[in-house]
Parts: C-alpha cells; structure tokens; sequence
RNA sequence: GCGGCGGUCGUCUAGCCUGGACUAGGACGCCGGCCCUCCAAGCCGGAGAUCCCGGGUUCAAAUCCCGGCCGCCGCACCA
C-alpha cells in the first residue's frame, strides 16, 4: 500500500470516528446498555436524533405514500406467530447450517468446516447431506476430537413464546412484507378491489445477526420503511405510461448484473423510461420506486454521484425475488453500502400464505368485455339414474354427483365413456348432454409485487456524513432544513442583569412561543455568549438562527442567520414565519416531482 | 464465529513497558458566580473516574497473567 492510499484511509476514517464522537457528545445516537457494558447490534437516539430520525420518516412519507395515490400505509405486529415464517420461507431460508460437538459443546458452521476438511462445497444443501459428508469423511471437532451431533439450522429470527405459561412459538419480523401480505385481501376491498395498491409500513424489526458491527449500519433492532406494492402484470405496461414526466427523465446511475458478470462496476447513466424500455428491469414499476428512491435520497442532501443501484447476481438474491437492485450510497470508511432494497418478489409471497392459510388472496380481474365462451356440459337425467338403480341407491348417487359440476361431468364422459358415483358406473344414458353459452367476467389471479425497502438508521448515518463540515475547526452539521433536529434557534443577543437585556430575553421568548405554536421546531437558548450559542446549533445542524438584539428594541426586526453562511439579514417579527417556511420548504419543492 | 489491536472523569488524553510516592494528573466540556452590542471571550469557584467486568499472582495491581464483555480492522456472515 503506498503512503498515499494510507493517508487517504487514515483521513476517511476520521470522518467516520467525527461522527461517532458528535452523535455521543451531543445526544444523537449511542450504543444501547452502555452501563451494563453493551450488547453489540443495538443503539439508542437521543433527543436530537430522534428529531432528526422522525424527519427522515416524515419525508419517505411524503416521497412514498403522501405524494402516491395508490399507496397507503398500515401497522402490523412485530411479533408473528410461527406459521408466518414457515409460510414465507424464511424458517427455511434464514438460516445457517450448524454443527455442534457432544462432548466439547463447540459450534461450527457446518458448511466452512466442511469446505475446510474436505474442500466439498455443500453451500445450500440440505442438513442430512451435510451430516452424509461429515460421516463419510469422519468429520471431529477440530478443538476436542470428539464427534458431531447432527446438523442444525441457526435461525437468524429473533424467537420468542406468545404467551407467558405454555407459550406457541412467535418470532420477532425480519421484515414488514409479511404483514402487508397476510392482509392484502382485506384492504383489497377495502380500497374498493382496485390495483395498483401500495401498502406502507414504517416500524421495528429485528435479526439476530451473528456479528452486528460497524454502529448504526449493521443493527439487531432497526427500522424499516418498505412498500408492497401489488400490480397486475397484463396492466403493467399500459398503467405505468402514466408515469410522470419527472419521473420517467429521473436519471439513475445503474450497475446491472449483466455488467457485473463481465467485471464492469462503473454505473450506467440511465432514466428511468429507458430501464423500462430497454427491459433492464423485469417490472416497470420496479424502475418507477427506483426513480422515487433516487430523489429521495437526493433530497435527504446525498449528491447523485454518490449513489447507485447495483443489481444483486442470481446467487445474492434473497429466495423470493426473481430481481433486486440495491440502492447503494457511497460512505467513507465503509465504500458503498446498501441503503434500500428493491425486489421483485412476484406472486411468491401471496401464493405461499394462501398455501398455507387456505384464505383467497387473489385479485378479480375483470375482463373489459366478458368473454362468451361455449362450452358442453352433462347434466345427471334423475329419471334414467332413477330407472337404472331403483329407489335404493338414488339419493347417495345424486347427492354424489350434485358435488361435481357438469363441465367436469361432461369431461370424465368423454374420457370413459361413464362416471362413477358412490361405487357405481353411470352410462352415457343417465346424462343429459348439451352446449352451453357462458359469460366470463374475469379471472382470479395472484398480482404480482415489487418492494422498495428503506433501512433507516443507514440513511440516518450516510445523512450526517455528507452533512458533516468543518468550519474554523468546529463542526457545522449542513443538513437539509427539512429533516433538520430543530427548524430554528431563537437567541437574546445578551442576557445579562440591564433593563434592555431583560426586554430582549422577553422578546426571544415571546417569538419562540409563537413559532412554536405555527408547527416550528424551535429551539431557545441565553446560556453563554452569543457566538457559543450559533456554534453550538450549528454543531447539531439547526439551519437558521434569530437573534433579538439593541435595534429590535427600536424597530421590531430581528436578524436571521443562515447556518452555512454565518450571512445575516434584518427582518421584521411580524413576517418571520412566513420568511421561514420559505426557507425551510424552498429546497423540498425543488425535489418534489417537477 | 475466527484472527489481530484496543478499553483511564461527559470527551480527548498522561500514567501501563520497568507494580509502590496515584488522594489517578491535564485539557476541553459541564455546573454556579462576576462581566456583557453578533460567531466556541475573560476572571473566580465547583462537581465529575466501578482505571470495561470477573478471577488470579503479589506485602502491594490502572500497571503482570487468565476468562468474559464491548469497540475497531481483516476473514466469514448479511436471507
């Protein structure tokens, strides 16, 4: 490594460790537990980065469900019953093969320890294979000697008992997508059996990851923000040219598996009109969620260059998904990492849980004109049936038979020349054969899904490294003022013992209360010296700070300083709010959709 | 989970190698007071440390040894 690439990686991790020192130092973030000596994988917010957290949730809600007339949002358990996991493949899929010695108690993951006796790759193969190699090939515990007990699967859900006595197995959500499946028929009619339709989820979930690390990006416990959104796939074309303009010409920078596979990493500059017509993506609607994802993640202050969607290899992709591509974000000690996901997960998930349920999660899609169709039935002829087997056997035969309808009746004629019901052999004669005019309306079909999934608390840490600046060495926070903690500082310019400090404190405090009231995030503060008090706000990213000072006592005009400027102008009280709402809103509008 | 490195007031750090004079020192921050016309001012006073946890060695452990926890880096994992 040359002495160049060191100093360029000794730099990028100090942003990282600035962060870190930041968040502690003035309560944004911090590891959970920390007077019991912490448990890795999970971090509490504090004040200001709850405030900055529920912005971030606030402007997905904007992007994702608020601004999308399609799309609602919905809360469901984070504990599931068991079935739920089984249904959705992740009991099965989520999971790591182990082994464990009986006589040293050591764990092993089953697949390396393999690889590594016999160089056997047993990756995805089932656990009694895998037990067959490590008795073909006498497999002991490389710490003791001793044998193995049989291969197991280490589940990375969180498991717990629903109930406190004799409890049924539950484990905690990996992910919302269950949830909105198992209630996709409900809603379906509730919203008045329309698609497309979105279904929104913000909240918890939890893995049991085996080594979290690297703070707030690889967590037990985070939160999601994922839509399912439900389409069916013959409208998919003609629905999604009603895509918008703004949309459609949103360029994304794209890495696809294609290119991946040849060895090219440098993205692609590509619309979103032309991933779908250049059938990059295997849905259109997976290319629009991309375009939405792409400015919301501008809009959060991450520049454009610094984001890509990389496209997962067939072998990278969760079980359920026929596509995904990672929404990436370039971080300085940490190179690109995924901030969003988005998978095409095709009927996969609503045909498993109607398999396992038995409930009709289907769609009705209905024809634009019924289709007649003609087609011939057999219909049971009481009389013959009656003539044929007398008094005795009629009923059963017909109860029988009513089961059956007469299309099927017709069929199993035609193949045997005779239908058997209750043990007996019914001849042609007993049936009443004709063709039939039918008018079909529609058809069940299971709609198909593509999922954009947000991790929060990735997007929390990627915010504030490109938010983090220095200024005459002290930190000062850019972040957008949108998802910044506190809207606006309010400040006396002195609050010393003197008549006119005391009006300016009043001042102050009279213009915090009403801004306050208008729906501001404000925040007062007299302690220490005035340049303190703008360092100390710039240091958590406050955009704007007012200050009461002699010439407010005289004319009524504060001052406004804008954060990344130090710049001042004077303004009257009276037009403050509306002067700050357009500060405020002024750089969201740009990115919303034009 | 494996390997390497680390863990001292809120933060950064001195001390550790070479055990004892350490009542664990300093800086910043914090709290109180004085001062007060715009970008971390000054002066005075104060609080604040389970030396990560547990065990061991020793007359004596922040310091040496063992185990654990946590963090960072690499490998693996990340459905």
């Amino acid at each position: 490594m040359s002495l160049k690439v060191g100093l360029i990686i000794l730099a990028q991790s100090d942003l990282h460790d600035k962060i870190i020192d930041l968040a502690k130092r003035r309560g944004i973030f911090w590891p959970s537990f920390e007077i019991y000596g912490g448990v890795a994988g999970f971090y509490d917010f504090g004040p200001v980065g709850v405030f900055i957290k529920r912005s971030i949730i606030d402007l997905w809600l904007k992007f994702f469900v608020y601004s999308q007339e399609n799309v609602i949002e919905i809360e469901t358990p984070i504990i599931n019953p068991r079935v739920v996991f089984k249904a959705s493949g992740h009991e099965e899929h989520f999971t790591d093969p182990v082994v464990e010695c009986s006589s040293c108690g050591k764990v092993f993951r089953a697949d390396h320890l393999v690889k590594e006796f016999t160089g056997i790759d047993v990756e995805g193969r089932s656990l009694r294979e895998i037990d067959e190699v490590i008795r073909k090939y006498d497999l002991k515990c490389p710490e003791c000697g001793g044998i193995f007990k049989p291969a197991s699967s280490a589940l990375l859900l969180f498991a717990t008992e629903i109930g406190p006595y004799k409890g049924s197995p539950g484990y905690l959500r990996p992910e919302h997508a269950q949830g909105m499946f198992i209630n996709f028929a409900k809603i379906l009619r509730v919203v008045g059996e329309k698609l497309p339709l979105g279904l929104a989820q913000v909240g918890k979930v939890a893995r049991n990851e085996i080594s979290p690390r690297q703070a707030l990006l690889r967590l037990r416990e985070f939160t999601i923000m994922e839509v399912e959104f439900f389409f069916d796939p013959e409208r998919e074309s003609a629905e999604s040219k009603n895509i918008s303009e703004s949309v459609m010409n949103e360029k994304l920078r794209v890495v696809t598996a294609d290119m991946r596979m040849k060895g090219i990493e440098e993205p692609i500059e590509i619309t979103v009109k032309e991933l779908i017509e250049n059938r990059v993506v295997k849905s259109a609607w997976l290319a629009y969620w991309m375009g939405i994802g792409n400015l919301f993640v501008k809009s959060l202050g991450i520049p454009a260059g610094k984001i890509r969607f990389f496209e997962k290899l067939p072998h990278e992709r969760a079980h359920y998904s026929a596509q995904t591509f990672d929404q990436e974000v370039y971080t300085s000690r940490y190179g690109w990492i995924e901030v969003a996901g988005y998978a095409y997960r095709t009927t996969y998930d609503l045909e498993r849980h109607a398999e396992f349920s038995k409930a009709d999660l289907t769609y009705y899609r209905k024809y634009e004109a019924p289709i007649i169709k003609t087609i011939e039935v057999a219909y049971p002829n009481p009389q013959e049936i009656l003539k044929l087997l007398g008094a005795s056997k009629y009923s059963e035969v017909m109860r029988e038979l009513s089961q059956h309808n007469p299309e099927e009746l017709f069929r199993e004629l035609l193949v045997n020349n005779s239908v058997v019901a209750a043990g007996i052999s019914l001849p042609r004669e007993c049936f009443i054969i004709k063709k039939e005019e039918v008018k079909i309306h529609g058809e069940k079909i299971y709609p198909h899904v593509v999922e954009p999934s947000f991790g929060v608390e990735r997007l929390f840490y990627v915010v504030l490294e490109y938010a983090y600046s220095e200024r005459d060495g002290k930190v000062v926070l850019k972040l957008p003022p949108h998802i910044a903690p506190y809207h606006v500082a309010v400040f006396p310019l002195v609050a010393g013992k003197k008549p006119e400090h005391q009006r300016m404190i009043d001042i102050a405090k009279s213009i915090y209360r009403d801004l306050v009231k208008r729906g501001f995030r404000v925040l007062y503060d007299e302690e220490g010296s005035i340049g303190k008090r703008y360092a100390r706000v710039d240091e958590i990213g406050v955009p704007y700070a007012v200050t009461v000072d002699y010439q407010t006592l005289e004319d009524n005009t504060v001052t406004v300083r804008d954060r990344d400027t130090t710049q001042q102008i004077r303004i009257d009280i009276n037009k403050l709010p509306e002067y700050l709402n357009t500060l405020i809103l002024r750089e969201l509008n740009l990115n919303m959709f034009q």
